[in-house]
RNA sequence: GGGCGCUUAGCUCAGUUGGGAGAGCAUCGCCCUUACAAGGCGAGGGUCGCUGGUUCGAGCCCAGCAGCGCCCACCA
């Protein structure tokens, strides 16, 4: 073996092997277990988030499969219709083209060309971070059979109305000139205005304190061309003489009624709000309780129309209402009209005030652009109905979310859940199965020539199909059942459905888990997944999030294969609006990262990922970590070599069971049944930080620090029999090759690289790590009594290291060591591992003294104390300044147990065994005390 | 406005039914000891955000406050 760790030596190697023997496969037997990926966007590539998310369902996936699971990873992408779309048209442009520019067929076949060049960016990158689903049945949304069973969704939902089309206000984006869900809306402080208009009264009408006029506030003066009426509270007296009066909406020169409506907050602005029902969600309701009519004043591209159209509730066009609209804003962005409208009012002596005003601002969460409320038809789910079953899943825990908390996020949003607007006007995505005729009258089916022959339509109806494509989440909701064959009835869905758990961000609880509960429960009748592990967000070391705008984003690649610094201030500050901007992030690049990024390697990173994901809402990833868990691997690569320095070749009893263990082959191997217990029930809970903990201590502490050095005296010493080195080495190679099989659903990569090279040395039958058994607690291997003892020699070995320590004795120089007041154990103890502690406190000799010892330095092993003598070592001031450190220690120590016991109600009330420890406890800090003491004292008086 | 989360060592975080404050990194000291200097051995460092309560006993339970963050919501 090379004498250091270098993980690009065997990580693509072993990948390329586990991949060709189809070990990713559902093995067929055993019991299902099944992780359905969260689809990633076709066209994307991975970023930390998912690298941290893929290292957990890996592990899992891993473990599973070596506890002899029927074991599946499903994976697939999404194809992400706006961000696709998004990216497609921004290639375009670059070349000075624009989507329009093309027929909507050759705009997809663009989108599909860039897919077939871009899409194996992603499983290229799972495979290089050690994934293991199965490759053989990645889907994507777009796929036949995917597609199908999207079909077949829409229509069922449809026959039974639960999808309906409707004209309604819908959240519009003028940037991508579609709908969106309000789930895609973010409602973000921004600095505004609250204009204050006043509109004159009708019919010489005055209010009750003599004015011709009404104030109305608002924030958005452009949409009062569409105002219908003007609202008062019922109970408010200013205006209670009004209600049902009309005011002349300036600039339109409109009469509209002042109406009644709880609605009005009488302590806000004037108390006067204009209803604008097309173009305010709020206003909308209104206007609904009033039979307004519905004023639409924008074109999709949110620019004010030359005429209004006009609706009343239900979609019906209104023939007789005055629908003019000034001319000079014909055409005009509605950040324009804004502009001029609150000119003209000024100019008309009609502009009250201006006041600041901090108000929340929609926008799209792809495009940024404020959204717009729109009037148009759309087709939505009503979601109500689906909901409810959804609810009791989880409430009745046949689903059970990891940490159990969020199913309070859950309940609130499916409590309230609005109907979901499904249909987008892009290109890119499902095409919705739905044709019109002439007449405007709908049909869903599967197929134009379906919708013929079922609505008896000859060629002489011309008919037309839908333009819109439905919401991505509409197919990801589908997709528990739909990758496993539905609406066929297929052996995967009867095993795989419902799948295991769920590993996703609580960042899309609801556009995905909660409709992936509703979608399958109402098409299979079982519920999606059976438990839902909601993991941390990546953010940077200090908290911020990850993006491309701060500059701080890492590429999970870089970590692996490592990046020098240039080429890294390159990717962070290429396509870069802002030169200043990228000024900066070069800057702070450069200073954070002056030699680049090392390559970690694979195991590395899923390691620090592992260890990272506590129960904690945002994961802050340092990088020191990484560089930490390296440094790990490399340890047990060298682990590894020493064991195999000692041990290939050698008799290392796998068929010879003639040996013979020592103290510290029996220890070692009771520890590792501890680690398998703990790791285990951690696993379960989720608690992957926990396990790596565990993992982590006993390979390394316990078995690198502690056990492979009391393997030293054994295997180099010729005091030591055949049979007990033949135990030891035996041991040494059997506690490896298992912890490379309890660590191998963490770090694929170097546990297999190990294992490989140990295997011919131990009882294995399997041709890979991944496939072999994961280990078993074997509770007649725990051994009390090694632990035990192993725990009074560390306490000796430590007590004499610590001595050299503080008083610079070198490690080289071998010192005596005198014992006093030593027990029948310890006795026994000394006589039993004379050679451990010989070898490992690097003793020149041991011995006991009953009476009178030379001035030494003094620790202490329970009541027995560990002298080394000073002569020639040290000075005493040295020695006595390190007691006076213990003696203060344990003065304070002794204080506050003596005051505890001298608490009369401590005595009286805490349960017995808490005051027998108690009283224990402060004996045996008595006792030191005064040894210590004494030594001082002694020292002192030379 | 409602809901949720966080506050523990210089940094990033654990702390499991309330009973001796921990890890990694960083820092300091000694050491190139034949697996590993990407290393070994040892050490220092915390009024557990604040206030009050419950309790014999609180980092942990309860109440209030402060700061930070996230989510949801129709104040024009």
């Amino acid at each position: 073996m090379d004498k250091s760790y270098t993980p690009q030596n065997i990580e693509q190697k072993w990948y390329d092997t586990w991949e060709n023997k189809e070990y990713f496969k559902a093995s067929g037997q055993g019991d299902p277990y099944c992780i359905l990926i969260p689809p990633p966007n076709v066209t994307g590539s991975l970023h930390m988030g998912h690298a941290f998310q893929h290292t957990i369902m890996d592990a899992l996936t891993r473990y599973h499969r070596m506890k002899g699971d029927d074991t599946l990873w499903q994976c697939g992408t999404d194809h992400a219709g706006i961000a696709t779309q998004m990216v497609v048209e921004r290639l375009l442009n670059a070349e000075g083209k624009k989507r329009t520019d093309f027929s909507r067929e050759e705009f997809i076949e663009k989108v599909w060309q860039w897919k077939e060049t871009s899409g194996g960016t992603i499983s290229q990158q799972m495979r290089r971070l050690g994934d293991s689903p199965d490759w053989a049945r990645e889907a994507f949304t777009m796929d036949d059979d995917l597609s199908n069973a999207v079909q077949e969704v829409f229509i069922k939902l449809h026959q039974e109305g639960i999808i309906y089309r409707g004209k309604r206000l819908v959240n519009w984006d003028p940037k991508f000139q579609s709908a969106i869900s309000d789930l895609e809306v973010e409602n973000h402080d921004e600095k505004g205005s609250l204009w204050h208009f006043r509109y004159p009264l009708a019919d010489g009408v005055k209010t009750a304190d003599g004015k011709d006029h009404l104030i109305v506030a608002t924030t958005r003066p452009e949409t009062m061309l569409g105002d219908t009426a003007v609202a008062v509270h019922p109970e408010d007296e200013r205006y209670k003489n009004l209600i049902g009066q009309f005011v002349i909406l300036p600039l339109v020169n409109r009469k509209i009624p002042v109406v009644a409506d709880d609605y009005v907050d009488r302590e806000f602005g004037t108390g006067c709000v204009k209803i604008t029902p097309a173009h305010d969600f709020n206003d909308y309701e209104v206007g609904k309780r009033h039979n307004l009519p519905l004023v639409n004043i924008m074109s999709p591209q949110a620019k004010i129309l030359a005429q209004a159209e006009v609706f009343e509730f239900g979609g019906k066009p209104i023939e007789n209402y005055d629908n003019q609209l000034p001319q000079k804003y014909a055409g005009l962005d509605r950040f324009d009209a804004r502009k001029l409208i609150i000119e003209e009012f000024d100019s008309l002596g009609l502009l009250e005030k201006i006041d600041d005003h901090a108000l929340k601002v929609p926008r799209g969460d792809r495009s940024g652009d404020v959204i717009e409320p729109l009037l148009t038809d759309q087709w939505y789910v009503a979601v109500e109905s689906l909901a409810k079953p959804a609810i009791d899943a989880v409430k009745q825990g046949e689903i059970k979310f990891i940490p159990e908390n969020w199913d309070k996020t859950y309940y609130h949003w499916m409590e309230n859940i609005q109907d979901w607007c499904i249909s987008r006007q892009l290109w890119w995505g499902h095409r919705i199965p739905a044709w019109y005729d002439d007449q405007g009258n709908v049909y869903v089916g599967r197929s134009e020539s379906e919708v013929r022959q079922e609505n008896n339509l000859d060629q002489s109806v011309s008919l037309k199909q839908d333009n819109d494509v439905l919401d991505t989440w509409f197919s990801s909701a589908l997709w528990p059942f739909a990758t496993m064959g539905w609406p066929e009835e297929t052996p995967e869905l009867e095993k795989f459905v419902p799948s295991s758990v769920l590993v996703t961000g609580f960042d899309i609880i609801f556009f995905w888990v909660a409709r992936m509960i509703m979608m399958t429960m109402k098409f299979t009748g079982k519920v999606p997944f059976k438990e839902i592990y909601i993991t941390g967000l990546i953010k940077d070391e200090h908290g911020n999030k990850m993006s491309k705008s701060k500059g701080n984003v890492l590429d999970p690649i870089d970590l692996i294969d490592g990046i020098d610094l240039n080429s890294l201030v390159a990717k962070r500050t290429s396509g870069m609006m802002n030169p200043k901007i990228a000024e900066q992030i070069e800057k702070r690049t450069r200073k954070q990262f002056a030699d680049g990024i090392e390559a970690y390697g694979t195991d590395a990173l899923r390691t620090t990922f592992c260890a990272l994901a506590s129960t904690s809402r945002d994961i802050n990833f340092d990088l020191g970590r990484v560089e930490g868990y390296r440094n790990y691997c490399n340890k047990l690569w060298n682990a590894a070599r020493y064991v195999l320095m000692n041990t290939e070749g050698e008799d290392c009893g796998k068929d010879n069971t003639d040996f013979e263990l020592s103290i510290a082959d029996r220890w070692i191997i009771s520890k590792l049944q501890d680690a398998i217990v703990t790791f285990e029930k951690q696993i379960k809970e989720y608690r992957f930080d926990l396990a790596t903990q565990t993992l982590y201590e006993f390979s390394r502490s316990d078995y690198c620090d502690w056990y492979l050095e009391l393997s030293k005296p054994i295997l180099y010493n010729d005091n030591y029999s055949a049979e007990q080195k033949r135990g030891t080495r035996h041991t040494l190679i059997n506690v490896l090759e298992t912890t490379m099989r309890l660590l191998h659903p963490m770090m694929p990569f170097i546990t297999e690289e190990i294992w490989q090279r140990l295997k011919p040395m131990v009882n294995a039958s399997s041709d890979s790590i991944m496939v072999a058994s994961f280990p078993e607690f074997n509770e007649s291997l725990r051994d009390q009594k090694a632990i035990d003892d192993l725990e009074w020699l560390q306490k000796l070995i430590v007590g004499v290291r610590n001595i050299r320590g503080e008083l610079n004795v070198s490690p080289a120089k071998p010192v005596n060591v005198l014992l006093k007041n030593a027990n029948e154990n310890d006795r026994r103890c000394l006589q039993e591992y004379r050679g451990f502690l010989s070898a490992l406190a690097k003793l020149e000799s041991i011995d006991e003294v009953s009476e009178q010892a030379p001035p030494s330095a003094t620790a202490l092993a329970g009541e027995m104390e560990v002298l080394v003598p000073l002569a020639g070592l040290i000075d005493v001031a040295a020695e006595v300044g390190r007691l006076n450190k213990e003696i203060e220690k344990l003065e304070k120590e002794n204080k506050r147990l003596s005051g505890k016991l001298g608490n009369a109600n401590f005595v009286e009330r805490a349960p017995a065994e808490v005051v027998a420890k108690e009283k224990e406890k402060l004996a045996q800090a008595e006792i030191s005390l005064a040894k210590l003491k004494d030594q001082k004292n002694q020292l002192e008086s030379l």
